[in-house]
DNA sequence: CCAAGTTCGTTCGGTTCCAAACAGTAACGG
DNA sequence: CCGTTACTGTTTGGAACCGAACGAACTTGG
């Protein structure tokens, strides 16, 4: 390595139990600090890096092809599967801010796959529904969607899938506020 | 439920085995396709909510203080760690274009946290290099960072955690091209 | 009934995202 | 040496993100 040529991340794992060496290296040079969880980085920073590298392949392979972004596919699986929204609500299942979907239904309302109509009974809500074509856009994408979680879940063995998503579901319980103490405090 | 009322997706799980309510209303509903992969999908839908309530935690409570994106931070974090990188590596690091790092250095740049220079030997090059600010940033922020993640963390046991990390790094190693049939085909 | 407080969806300014285009630099091969 | 190909980081246009602000509608309590 010349003076020029700068450090890169090391990619390779010995055994899956085991820290790899991106994973190691990290430590060493994280080591100056004190009170490191070690443990807990690893588990989370891969939680992130697997969600991040699904996501970027799925909105390359399959939303693309549609110009379909993620929280536009969301919101149509959510309007799918539940029925008309408020917004309110469908901001909440998609896990962006009111604003943000704003937005997002303007472009989608645009295609003519939602339409936006004031609640009611309470004038300060508004009813997001999907139309046909929305519907139609939605049963042709979401099963190539889920084709790519095949591939994904193709890593693991049937257990393994099964022990991974059981997990995943005691963390997420816990990450949205049922028994976090760093929520208690707040 | 009134007329106007929507449905709501339910959130309670019996078990962590065993599907939560809004998993099993979602199989019902989606069940009118043929072939979907119902295991698979809850394994990776749990991912990408875990990460994202996680990281929506995260920017909330330590990132925002300081106006720090979560892009921001990892290319602080990746600079601190691994020290000066090009442009192009950092990109890929950050899990962003290169388009999208320029828009994060120029903010960061602005900042006085990193300074980018043009590489000696090669003058498409540019090297990124953390400023003394940056270092004070990052050695301050990781910390808080890292607290959360140990909170996150805390939902399982020691053992678990270990095994989550295990299966997650199987799942991305796959993902990330080591024997993936979809990015062959491509 | 009405003032004060709360909630709603939209707008706004700034930043982060993408893909594509671009100008500059380097590598390659005749 | 030079034309062609490849790679670089930045710019561009459009969309997705945030928090804050806003005006309209609703709720609450005296």
């Amino acid at each position: 390595m010349s003076s020029n040529e700068v450090a890169r991340p090391a990619r390779r794992a010995a055994k899956w139990s085991e820290p790899t060496d991106r994973e190691a290296e990290v430590a060493a040079r994280v080591g100056e600090l004190h009170d490191i969880d070690f443990p807990a980085m690893a588990m989370v920073s891969n939680v992130y890096r697997v969600a991040n590298a699904v996501r970027a392949r799925v909105e390359r392979e399959v939303l693309g092809v549609d110009s379909l972004s993620w929280t536009g596919f969301t919101a149509l699986f959510v309007l799918w599967v539940w029925g008309p929204q408020e917004t309110r609500h469908l901001a909440e299942e998609c896990g962006v801010t009111k604003g943000t979907l704003t937005g997002v239904l303007t472009t989608l309302e645009k295609r003519g796959w939602v339409v936006r109509r004031p609640h009611a009974d309470d004038g300060r809500l508004v009813v997001v529904s999907m139309t046909a074509a929305g519907r139609r856009v939605i049963r042709r994408v979401f099963p190539l969607f889920n084709r790519q979680e095949s591939a994904v879940a193709d890593a693991l063995t049937g257990r393994e899938r099964q022990e991974l998503t059981r997990l995943l579901r005691k963390v997420l319980a816990h990450v949205e506020g049922e028994g976090s103490s760093a929520e208690a405090e707040a």
